[in-house]
RNA sequence: GUGGUCAUAGCUCAGUUGGUUAGAGCAUCAGUUUGUGGUUCUGAGGGUCGUGGGUUCGAUUCCCAUUGAUCACCCCA
């Protein structure tokens, strides 16, 4: 038999990883929850009819299908097909892409039953059959949070004080907040010239972070830009913090321009609404990313102290439901990218040395009597809230202390003929190695005044 | 989808200019006169050297293929 193995580009978590993925995604979850945000799950897997034709042709060839059950090759004429008009006939369902698109398929379904405006968050894997490298998965987690059927710009503001409540949380100090707006982009293309090459443009400023403005101002050239309208471009695209003489700044610029002035007065309004929360944010007029379905303002957050991409994005978007047919949904969204936030944290040390899943007590039986002895008090505890469980066999006692420390547990309890025979309980602090008796009832004030 | 690097014990790695039974540290398990650990000592288990083929008297070592890992590009979280 053969070594078993995992797929490519996925991962086991071993309890130890599962601490901390768990405090990032509670962290998450529960900021989500202070902000109004309920819970949705769907399906692992979704009709391909759902999936295909939402993220383009790149897209399409990374989603994974799944092979129909029975007889798939019934009535195909192998002969007259490849591999593209294959997949049609043989598979009918896929698994999850992201989270967007099931989100806009369950409000379609849904519509007469959800009251507007509908904030949901999801935090579930999705999978891509992507080539894997570093930080890039083939089976990763999202955490989406998104209100649908409301434009007030109350919404990018809250995700703005979002966003600092969880790295705050989470203990990531060093992160930057990148705001763009679709329509400031469409403006500097049209203030430039170039207005009829809007995405063309747009890709190639997005990689200004990687390639530098020379790179950029290369590319530009490529396409055929103008020395000057190349210049000009470049001169808009530098990072500044998002507050009213930034903005005041870029009027004079794009202030003529329609597109111009929507973004700039929205912008306007985010600060207004975020309050304190809107000073680590910058305006970043190279911001771009998946510009098909954003329509307004573009968030990004950048952990600065740590060579690392994103670590969450999203947007604003109209007509997020049209492709279901259903017309007129506009909404803002936002993911953590949890599996690059726990390699931030991990390399800058950020986790907390306790974990609150580990278990409080352990006790310790020294022969099988004791092992009755325990049982009662220990569940007495767990009805008083402390993670307890008893060592199921009366081994060695090096046996079971070694069994604490690999679990980190605090606190053992051991008992032995000594101990029933007093009523009592040898409670024993791991950390310190200091040793005391007790009454069973005392044991919880015993490590309460510790 | 394109290109580079790599593959020896559970983990981190030695090693052989191709030659008998492939090593170390850590980890695991078991003992160290039987109830005290994380920092004693002793011992044990564990590898068909990623898989398949080729060259050779002989391959873990050289060649080819394949699979996987990893890094970069494309794109993305």
């Amino acid at each position: 038999m053969s070594k078993p193995s995992i797929p490519q580009g996925t991962r086991d978590f071993s309890p130890a990883v599962m601490a901390k993925r768990k405090f990032i995604f509670n962290t998450i979850e529960s900021v989500y929850q202070l902000f109004g945000f309920m819970p949705l799950e769907t399906p692992a897997m979704e009709n391909l009819s759902t999936l295909t034709g939402k993220y383009g042709n790149e897209g399409d060839q990374l989603l994974f299908k799944i092979l129909n059950n029975g007889d798939y090759l019934k009535d195909l004429n192998l002969n007259e097909l490849d591999s593209k008009s294959l997949t049609p006939k043989i598979a009918d369902r896929g698994l999850r892409y992201d989270l967007t698109v099931p989100l806009a398929r369950y409000v379609v379904m849904n519509r007469n039953d959800i009251s507007f405006p509908f904030k949901r968050y999801q935090m579930q894997p999705v999978w891509r059959a992507d080539r894997p490298q570093k930080g890039r998965y083939r089976e990763f987690w999202q955490c989406d949070a998104d209100v649908l059927g409301t434009d007030s710009l109350l919404c990018e503001a809250d995700f703005i004080r979002i966003y600092n409540t969880v790295f705050n949380q989470l203990g990531l100090k060093d992160f930057e907040i990148r705001i763009n707006h679709r329509k400031l982009l469409e403006a500097i293309c049209e203030s430039c010239g170039v207005g009829n090459q809007f995405k063309t443009i747009t890709i190639i400023i997005d990689k200004a972070d990687k390639i530098g403005h020379d790179g950029v101002k290369k590319e530009l050239l490529e396409i055929g830009l103008s020395d000057d309208n190349s210049n000009k471009l470049l001169s808009l695209l530098e990072r500044l913090p998002l507050n009213p003489e930034t903005l005041q700044n870029l009027e004079s610029k794009l202030g003529h321009l329609e597109n111009g002035i929507k973004a700039i007065n929205d912008l306007k309004q985010v600060i207004l609404l975020a309050g304190n929360a809107s000073i680590n944010v910058k305006l970043d007029c190279s911001l771009a990313r998946g510009l098909d379905y954003y329509t307004g303002c573009i968030f990004e957050v950048i952990p600065t102290s740590v060579k690392m991409g994103s670590i969450s994005g999203g947007g604003r978007y109209d007509d997020l439901t049209g492709v279901f047919g259903m017309n007129g949904i506009s909404g803002i969204g936002i993911s953590f990218g949890i599996d690059r936030i726990f390699d931030v944290m991990e390399e800058l040390n950020l986790f907390p040395t306790s974990s609150n899943l580990f278990t409080d007590i352990l006790f310790c039986p020294m022969d099988e009597n004791a092992i009755l002895y325990c049982m009662d008090t220990a569940h007495t505890l767990r009805e008083h809230g402390f993670k307890v469980e008893i060592y199921p066999s009366a081994s060695k006692l090096k046996k079971q202390l070694d069994y604490a420390n690999d679990k980190k547990i605090l606190w053992v309890a051991i008992a032995g003929e000594n101990e029933i025979a007093s009523n009592q309980i040898s409670l024993k602090n791991m950390q310190t190695g200091e040793q005391l008796n007790c009454n069973l009832n005392d044991i919880e004030s015993a490590i309460k005044s510790q």
